[in-house]
DNA sequence: CTAAAACTATGTACGTCATACATATATATG
DNA sequence: CATATATATGTATGACGTACATAGTTTTAG
């Protein structure tokens, strides 16, 4: 997998693309960051590359946290100094994205069988595990839809049960985008709860410490839902359950795939009698 | 709705809370985000309060987004100096926290009315205009559950319709987070797709663009679910479509939740029957 | 009523960051 | 070979978050 991103070597290369902000160069850019460059260049052999940058990215994120990531600490991980970056990536954010990709790695190979349930349940236990990996990822700012190799690769994984099992164009992405959802706002929030993370805010982080507090500020007459519910999950939590099933999901994220997974099967069924 | 952040005025303030990092602190410090101060203190009467700062940084993101909220222009923003604002808020991280639960505002009234699928749907179509008013608060880091009041009030609302439904508690908390996920998400993709924004990356924004150049590059072979996708997808943009439903749902986010909640209901007949 | 204690607003200063710009060097093309 | 063109580097700039010290103000203790 090859990144190149926004060289056109047209005149000053990106600079111009960043500029204008129109025209054909838009498109050209994309293609670049995917085609890789042109074999004859000028110049002297690069000894850094776009893939090497976010390598160290990633390292350092895994090690450091998404925080530590800086181009000057990027570029000391390689050895280089910090200026040198600039000439394979055009910015933070566009690196960002590529060590995104990157790390994101290949989505996971499904059971390729009729059972679409047991496919998205699987698709949707890799993406939780990698969230569970890497939490940084659920940081990388994420400035428009995905266009990395990677990403992409993701999406068609699991577009191609939600395919088999009947859904037609357009439901099927806003299928895959709701499940991708799920997985990516469930894994935010549930991060800091069962990590004991703490922030550099003075917060509380963990499970226990954050419930407790809250619960004591719950004011059942201005929120009476939560309050039950509250109190509904204090008494389940009675019998110790957590834990998570066959493809590793944990419950509440089990919950909703699975209801959501329901009402799929039942439109599909729906169409095809129509 | 007053905001008091961790000035416990134990020691020397939140300081003492930020270091240690455990003990009874951590409750109190979020008990004092809500609770407001103690009314008797010494010194002079501030002038500044959490408030008055978070308005002034919505002020500033509404008009020039996230990024322009800085300590500075806050402060600028106000007329007072920089430091002024560590006075009643002990980072900028928190002030972002505070900063969103203002934004957020108060949740919307639902019809109480036993239709629990046209509940969720305002609730939805409500954050949904939410997020297309303020984009910029997608972009607000969340580092934890939400604890500030108007996000738990949001949450209180959609909780009612569910447990009205006949949800128990642990998966109304797992539908509530699941709708509250399918929102930010379908938000964060769908942003830039129909504005055209551009970012400082110069990379193609709006969906045209976009949809172009990934599909140029769109390889059959390695993503036929997507090529398929695409494919469907340009074929059915011949008939016009792009509106909103009456509650202000977009097609995608329409299915999703339709979805979601043909699944719940049918989980919900299943759990009486039972 | 006075003195101390405690809080607010401010100014200065520091370290870090992204990145613009200029320069030296190395390479492929004419 | 000469020139155009890349790359790696060094320096510099402006913005940022915030630690710290200071001056001024108001409540509370004696």
């Amino acid at each position: 997998m090859t990144y190149i991103v926004l060289d056109c070597g047209d005149d000053d290369g990106w600079r111009t693309v960043a500029r204008e902000n129109k025209g054909p160069d838009l498109q050209r850019s994309i293609t670049l960051l995917w085609s890789g460059r042109a074999p004859g260049r000028r110049g002297p052999r690069p000894q850094l590359s776009v893939e090497r940058i976010a390598q160290a990215a990633v390292r350092i994120a895994d090690a450091n946290g998404l925080d530590a990531v800086s181009m000057q600490r990027v570029a000391a991980e390689l050895g280089y100094s910090t200026m040198s970056l600039y000439n394979h990536v055009p910015s933070k954010d566009l690196l960002l994205e590529v060590t995104a990709d990157v790390a994101a790695g290949q989505p996971p190979e499904l059971d390729e069988v009729g059972d679409t349930r047991r496919a998205v349940r699987q698709w949707v236990g890799a993406l939780w595990a990698g969230f569970q990996t890497r939490p940084w990822l659920l940081g990388v700012p994420l400035g428009h839809a995905p266009v990395g190799p990677n990403q992409l690769a993701w999406l068609d994984r699991l577009l191609r049960p939600l395919l088999a099992a009947g859904l037609v164009g357009g439901e099927a992405r806003a299928a895959a985008l709701h499940l991708t959802a799920i997985v990516r706002g469930l894994a935010q929030i549930s991060l800091d709860m069962t990590g004991g993370h703490q922030g550099d805010d003075g917060f509380p982080h963990g499970e226990a410490e954050l419930a407790r507090a809250v619960a004591d500020l719950l004011d059942p007459q201005s929120y009476p839902a939560l309050a039950a519910v509250h109190a509904a999950e204090a008494a389940e939590a009675a019998g110790g359950y957590e834990g998570v099933d066959e493809d590793g999901l944990v419950p509440e994220l089990a919950f909703g795939v699975d209801r959501f997974l329901d009402g799929v099967e039942a439109w599909i069924a729906r169409s095809r009698q129509v």
